[in-house]
DNA sequence: CGCCTCTTTGAAGAGGGTCAAGCGAGGTGG
DNA sequence: CCACCTCGCTTGACCCTCTTCAAAGAGGCG
């Protein structure tokens, strides 16, 4: 797919195109480009010059970086209809890696930068984005500084689930779902600061005590969600 | 000070405003109020509607919030020229609190947004200032993440003093200088997401090992800076 | 079936939290 | 001017959570 069709993107209406105009659709669809990612596969290298921006379409990314010793921390999660990369910047801050098998829409930054410029209203769309990731992170800040191991994890379920069960759109109701976990054990002690020991640990934990079920390594269901959300803190 | 005067701000050329013509200044102006805060005094609450918005003049405020049992972890520090609050957006998503006494440029938010909405460079400017923000916020949550006691001071101190020695226009160089802690050693703690004795005991080993001096409880002088860099990892 | 990787589990240890007491600078009142 | 009080900070002792190190278990795939 080297035509994108921004028309019939499967997420036109929440990315930051939505506000777009079908003119100023095809003239962004002209500097864009589809990208397919295979899960595992590097978009972007921390430190590299700030090339690329993104909208992802389908899968889900990650944001990390490494202390200097080496250990690896998870910055962020990316999913559809969020936006991805560095505009107006020099360096990109963050490696991004695909975590799933991922469908984005990337652009030249200097493109999209030269593009966003000029059309205050996508602009206007990054910033309403921008602001509400800065309230996300802040949020997870509370997480890393202040929560324990349980704590954590219970966030991170419940989170996660919301986000996996249907993009996001409305909150969870009714039975317990099974769903697919994007990350792996390690990649989840690296998002939550912990060590991979430590998440198995509480994984086994919360499954003895009944609270979430486990039918194979990736997937999950939440049996309490209650007891979790108390858990939480 | 009731009648702003944009255009002899000491933080005209650094802060959001900067790209303004005169005549977009003005009006700028007629919005905008001057207020001055006194050490300790709240400018926002956390979860309030979102009502004002603020440019910093003077002095340093912290952003913060509260864990379900009381805990408090200090989301961010706010600089002279640095902008504050939540602009488009539904709720105050922390606390707002002076640190020192400070001087800050406040907008109805309601003003703001509209102001911003027809006006591209500015609302260019708050999304390159938001992004930045971003990555300053993600870099803080490696270190809530992944580093230990003595790294989390180390780096804080470093940081801190880019800060306070000049408006951070210009790296420290030369001889150490003394300078004013602007928190108490708990608010160093709830930045940091450690406890007040914790934060105390490093103070008083990286004083024993010559590293820094503490001439009084607010007053820091960071003799090896090199010792320090290596530190913070 | 066997190998490889990811995960789980166990045991030991360290870093930082908790609780408690002592210190000291600054402010107040005698 | 000094004694006292207060509040923030420091220091000590102990304990708990999470990390570290090590080994065994469980899927997945050739």
């Amino acid at each position: 797919m080297h035509a994108p069709l921004c028309q019939a993107c499967a997420i036109r209406n929440r990315a930051i195109c939505a506000d777009l105009d079908s003119e100023e659709l095809s003239l962004l669809n002209s500097i864009g480009r589809q990208r397919r990612l295979r899960a595992g596969e590097q978009l972007l290298w921390e430190g590299d010059e700030a090339v690329l921006v993104a909208n992802v379409v389908e899968g889900v990314l990650k944001l990390s970086t490494f202390t200097a010793d080496g250990k690896e921390q998870i910055l962020g999660l990316v999913y559809p209809s969020d936006f991805l990369g560095r505009p107006f910047g020099e360096t990109t801050p963050y490696g991004v890696e695909a975590l799933t098998d991922a469908h984005v829409c990337v652009f030249q930054r200097a493109d999209f930068d030269r593009f966003a410029r000029e059309h205050p209203r996508l602009e206007h769309k990054l910033l309403e984005r921008t602001l509400a990731e800065l309230d996300r992170t802040r949020r997870w800040m509370l997480l890393l500084g202040r929560m324990s191991a349980e704590q954590k994890l219970a966030s991170f379920l419940l989170e996660m689930e919301d986000r996996m069960a249907n993009g996001g759109c409305a909150p969870s109701f009714g039975e317990p779902k099974v769903w697919q976990l994007p990350l792996s054990r390690q990649q989840i002690a690296d998002v939550l600061g912990l060590t991979i020991e430590t998440v198995s640990r509480q994984f086994s934990r919360m499954k003895a005590d009944g609270l979430i079920d486990l039918p194979s390594r990736r997937e999950v269901v939440l049996l309490e969600r209650e007891a979790l959300t108390e858990l939480s803190g």
